[in-house]
DNA sequence: AAAACTGTAGTTTTT
DNA sequence: CTACAGTTTT
């Protein structure tokens, strides 16, 4: 055992004695309805001439934790509290759903409820509802739906398609790659077309992306990127509509604005440029965005596009402590193309930074998973204090595992979106499709899901008819025998027609609550009853479910929020600022079922669960080191720091994109207030295969006194060859960490506990209920005799045997009564 | 015409 | 290791 106590078989010492001091609770000065010159005490003087800059552009550049989102957040209240600035004239525009409500909710403790009329979001977020309200302008339907990088792929593939392309000589992925580029430079199709030239290669991209485009617009889509230009377009080719947002948002801030791209510049150029009243906050040394389009220039050369800006430089840290904020400088001082930042703190030297270097990924997790649990034994932190990063997503699989081994709560961020999910998209297809006859995408989505014999080949015919007379593929398949070659599918084609019709038909009777709609959807359709025999073979129905009834608890969520209630009263609010008529938006309610499923679908496509935190749970926190800027963490474990990895092996070719990486380092490092740990094995399984890694070059541009080194930390200091040579290649062998993930029953994603919306049915019996032997009763088959009963996911999954047919089904939604 | 099976290629980061 | 394209089987 060392000096730090760290010891994987015992308890070891107390060895965190002396980190309480700096973290415990920074609890936001309380302001209440009191004088707005108060919100002021929180602020050093740099942060309150910040804030009491009302009018004209202002640009904070500021190093990692310095208080510029604070600023924001304080400017805000500050002009609502102390120049009366309607809610609904302020426009502020954060990086990420989380970082958008976490801001929300700050300015709330601020202000009180007036903050729900604020403008405060995503890019996408917020272009996405103003499009929505003028969409008919840019030839779109209100309804348009928004396409994730799936679909988009799958949309290249069908253009491939059409254009006779064969995907064995082209890549679908490169064109996309092609058209997510151009639209993140606003080159539009005839652009890219036109800078071809003579390059044949060039001017296939060119066709695809055109047909690409033309099918979405066909389709009533738009991809993310559509969101963004699609808004310029808008702003551009309406004079009208840009006056009248100019008007409304008399004051703009954008937040992290280093990560901002050229369509959403221009948005910003667009909307600010009447009235100049623009704050834009945000570090170069964050900038970690370059892959997708957004370019550091746009906050570099913000003075010269407002000149005479106000420009406020801060340089104190509030966040770390002496130890990470060093490591931090000394990392991204080795970036070359860098203006140089000052940025010091006054908190404690604070703890070394622990760099343990495992011997397998198995010992990496367990290490992290047992150090985590000994820190919040001895009292040092709360689980949802520690946060783990990682650069790719895939390397949570084994800490997860070892997390749940040693039963610590956690909840994953990111990766695989919630909404991505083919059982959630496909539910999600029903609910357009059953919203809008037309949506073909949705149509197409789930003509087939679950099977029903309807392939390919008919599916294209309806297609092709459909296209032919402009008209929807329901209206085909409503009418398939009028067409030669539907007649075999005709009542197929039917049957399904019908089940589209009974679910209108309950969606316009308005009598069931939202999630026990989707629920009724989820059932009725088949979905369910198809994984439920599909896992007979498989056994992976547990997931499957668990994000049904997640989706459902989301929708009971939703019906909260948004159904019409009598209580809501808004008269006081209404009169204060009875000129903004766009008001009505920002609490868009709806008292029929019909319209609660349509606000939905309007929403969905951009949030992903996990952007709303309860704050009541207590879990660590695992994310990508991506998705964590702009959040902060008592502890935070950083896993996987190892060349190839971290810097990744596609960037470390490229000097440019090296120095990404570091700032990736950078934001990773300051995400800490006042532990770090820093994680990484010899050997690991990555792509399918063991490889031996040597540790991040990173690692060895951090001053070897803020480190404490664990395990085989002699190789930290090596050159990264020198190391590679030094391991002998790994005979691959089945490492603990996978043994324990295949073997492993416990939950999941521990999002559970909210899943009280969905009603049951009167009478039948719930899951906890059914015993093995019991005799129950099934609207549709009958009677029938129990003959086993399996948990599933707080559900359970019972086989039952009606007169010699047996039925697996879902206890909690199959309606069940007692029987004779 | 659809489902089940088999082989191959591609693996960063996000809205 | 996984997702999906292309194959064979029913
Ligand atoms: N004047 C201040 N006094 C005390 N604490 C402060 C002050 N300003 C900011 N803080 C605290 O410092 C921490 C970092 O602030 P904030 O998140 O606003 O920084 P940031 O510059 O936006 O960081 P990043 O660049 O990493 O997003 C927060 O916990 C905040 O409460």
């Amino acid at each position: 055992m060392d000096e730090f106590g760290f010891d994987l078989t015992s308890g070891g010492s107390d060895f965190f004695s002396e980190l309480d001091s700096i973290y415990n609770n920074v609890t936001e000065p309380e302001v209440g309805a009191s004088d707005a010159d108060e919100l002021l005490e929180g602020l050093n003087p740099e942060q309150k001439e910040a804030v009491q800059h009302l009018g004209g552009p202002l640009l904070i550049l500021a190093g990692a934790g310095s208080g510029k989102t604070r600023v924001i957040t304080y400017r805000i209240a500050y002009m609502m509290k102390k120049h009366n600035v309607a809610p609904g004239s302020i426009l502020a525009i954060t990086f990420t759903n989380k970082a958008a409500n976490e801001m929300k909710e700050r300015i709330t403790a601020l202000v009180g409820d007036r903050s729900q009329y604020i403008w405060c979001g995503t890019f996408h977020s917020i272009f996405a509802r103003i499009l929505r309200r003028h969409a008919d302008l840019i030839g779109y339907d209100r309804n348009f739906t928004i396409l994730d990088s799936d679909d988009q792929l799958k949309m290249v593939k069908q253009v491939m398609q059409e254009l006779d392309i064969s995907e064995k000589m082209y890549k679908p992925r490169n064109f996309l790659y092609e058209i997510t580029n151009s639209k993140n430079h606003m080159v539009s199709p005839e652009q890219y077309e036109q800078l071809a030239g003579a390059d044949t290669a060039r001017q296939q991209n060119a066709k695809v992306y055109k047909r690409y485009n033309m099918k979405l617009i066909e389709n009533n889509a738009m991809d993310f990127d559509d969101i963004l230009v699609n808004m310029v377009k808008l702003l551009k080719g309406n004079p009208d509509i840009l006056e009248f947002y100019r008007n409304k948002f008399g004051y703009i801030m954008v937040d992290e604005y280093q990560d901002t791209n050229q369509p959403q510049y221009n948005a910003v150029m667009l909307l600010a440029k009447g009235h100049n009243n623009i704050c834009v906050v945000g570090d170069d040394d964050q900038s970690i965005y370059a892959f997708r389009g957004a370019d550091v220039r746009m906050i570099l050369n913000f003075e010269k596009d407002f000149p005479g800006c106000q420009v406020i430089k801060l340089e104190q840290n509030y966040r770390s402590t002496k130890t990470i904020l060093s490591a931090a400088n000394e990392v991204i001082a080795n970036n070359k193309s860098r203006k140089s930042k000052a940025l010091r703190t006054e908190g404690n030297e604070g703890d070394k930074i622990i760099v343990m270097n495992a011997d397998s990924q198995a010992v990496e997790a367990a290490w992290t998973a047992d150090t985590i649990k000994h820190m919040v034994q001895k009292g040092k932190f709360a689980y949802s204090d520690v946060a783990i990063l990682y650069r790719m997503n895939a390397l949570s699989r084994s800490v997860e595992s070892a997390l749940r081994d040693k039963g610590i709560p956690f909840r994953i961020y990111g990766g695989m979106r919630f909404y991505d999910r083919k059982e959630i998209k496909d539910t999600l297809a029903y609910l357009r499709l059953i919203n809008d006859s037309k949506d073909d995408l949705a149509f197409d989505r789930i003509i087939n899901v679950p099977k029903r014999g309807i392939g390919d080949t008919t599916v294209d015919k309806i297609r092709a008819i459909a296209a032919a007379e402009h008209v929807s593929m329901m209206d085909v398949a409503r009418r398939a025998s009028q067409y030669e070659e539907l007649m075999r599918s005709a009542n197929k084609l039917y049957g399904f027609c019908k089940l589209i019709d009974e679910f209108t038909v309950h969606l316009e009777e308005d009598e069931m609550s939202f999630p026990d709609f989707v629920d009724y959807v989820e059932n009725e359709s088949g979905m369910i009853q198809e994984m439920i025999d599909q896992r007979e073979s498989k056994g992976e129905l547990t997931d499957r479910v668990e994000n049904l009834k997640e989706l459902l608890s989301e929708a009971a969520e939703f019906e909260k929020n948004h159904r019409t209630s009598e209580e809501t009263d808004n008269s006081e609010l209404q009169s204060e600022i009875e000129d903004d008529e766009f008001l009505e938006e920002e609490t868009a309610t709806a008292d029929t079922l019909r319209g609660i499923l349509a606000l939905y679908l309007e929403n969905a496509a951009l949030y992903s669960q996990g952007d709303s935190d309860d704050d009541n749970e207590d879990y660590v926190k695992l994310m990508s080191i991506h998705s964590s800027k702009g959040l902060e963490f008592g502890a935070v474990f950083l896993i996987g720091v190892e060349d190839g990895i971290f810097p990744s092996y596609k960037s470390i070719a490229s000097a440019a994109d090296t120095e990404e990486e570091r700032r990736l380092m950078y934001v990773a490092i300051t995400r800490a207030k006042k532990n770090l740990f820093i994680v990484l094995t010899r050997q690991r399984m990555l792509f399918g295969q063991t490889q031996c890694l040597p540790p991040s070059r990173f690692l060895r541009e951090i001053n070897p006194e803020h480190l404490y080194r664990m395990g085989n930390m002699r190789e930290v200091q090596k050159q990264p060859s020198e190391a590679v040579n030094s391991q002998a290649r790994v005979i691959a062998r089945r490492n603990i960490a996978s043994a324990l993930s295949s073997g492993v029953t416990t939950k999941k994603d521990t999002t559970g506990g909210m899943r009280s919306g969905v009603a049951k049915k009167p009478g039948a019996l719930s899951p906890a209920e059914i015993k093995d032997g019991m005799k129950v009763r099934h609207d549709r088959f009958g009677s029938g005799i129990v003959i086993k009963v399996e948990p599933v996911a707080g559900d359970a999954l019972i086989t039952v045997d009606f007169d010699g047919m047996r039925k697996n089904m879902l206890a909690g939604t199959a309606g069940l009564k007692k029987g004779e």
